[in-house]
DNA sequence: GCGGGATATTTTAAGCTTGAAATTTCTCGG
DNA sequence: CCGAGAAATTTCAAGCTTAAAATATCCCGC
């Protein structure tokens, strides 16, 4: 099977925002499915162990789990899986500090080190590729708009803000 | 547990297009997590449910689960299982047709059409909210924009070219 | 009208994800 | 010291997702 990626879209006669987001998805959904894809292919990686390993491989000294799950915009109980996964493959060690024996923290073995520089290096090279018919002014602008889209966003979360400034003005 | 997008991004030293690639999907994380979590509170309706009741209001005889498939770009295995659960709400309904006993063909109860439309409405003014800040202007770049990206991630996909012209010169 | 290949869907196994409840450990005021 | 509440992680149930294999049906050339 492959089922590739059809990407239909854009319904024509929404309101411009949704047509926006759903512009927004379509392109993150083809780009990260192809990504998957590769990464399954090539090295038996599932793209969230992948982004497990790229948070371990740029911290210094091992992360905690929890700062590990807001890192990667996921629930606390959904690193608990993808870390234990990734030690059963040796890429990755769990310790426990014994200052506070809540935390555990998670670093990369010098094994899963070295292998991420490999998938890393193929990565990069890959979204290089994918987006190499995009012009430095179209890849600057987006940077620049994306930004504002998420500040926008960010603005109009769930009714509760749990931490920040309160609305200003 | 709410964990809330903190939504960590941009290492700094990568690559424009990796930035670029992380930005793009941190923002599409941040947006799709907002609205899934609120489709859940509001309405008890995951978001790949919601996706699917839009493309059956969208079309008017009922489709086919492969075209749903398509459309959705997600497996096939993954229609089947969803639409399973919406007909046991009683929003969908499956029929067979008799001229091609393989084909099921999906479409909305009226039920599901009459709750549709208050998910729908609903869904595109959080839409509206969230990007109420991003102007015209952004917006039209931005369409546009991804729209190349789209183009340009597509003529990089997976090596082998399954339909579709041979790429041309 | 038969049989092989194509097409549509389902099933299966493995892994991801959430939100909520449960555990474990820590902190701190009395 | 003790106990209440906070903090970090794990567990759990439900649902999503993929890729691959299995089913079921159809089409077509002989």
């Amino acid at each position: 099977m492959d089922m590739e990626a059809i990407v239909h879209e854009a319904p024509e006669g929404h309101k411009v925002e949704l047509r926006l987001w759903l512009r927004l998805l379509s392109t993150a959904n083809l780009i990260s499915g192809e990504v998957r894809r590769r990464l399954r292919a090539e090295f038996g990686l599932t793209l969230p162990q992948f982004d497990v390993l790229a948070q371990l491989d740029r911290a210094k000294g091992g992360v905690r789990l929890g700062e590990l799950s807001e890192r990667m915009m996921v629930t606390n109980g959904n690193v608990t899986g993808l870390v234990a996964r990734l030690e059963s493959e040796g890429y990755v060690r769990r310790e426990i500090t014994e200052q506070d024996r809540r935390v555990t923290v998670a670093r990369l073995t010098p094994l899963g080190r070295r292998r991420f520089r490999v998938f890393a290096a193929a990565h990069e090279t890959w979204l290089a590729e994918m987006l190499s018919q995009v012009d430095e002014e179209a890849r600057e602008s987006l940077l620049q708009r994306l930004g504002a889209v998420k500040a926008s966003v960010r603005r109009h979360l769930g009714g509760q803000e749990e931490e920040g400034k309160p609305p200003a003005a």
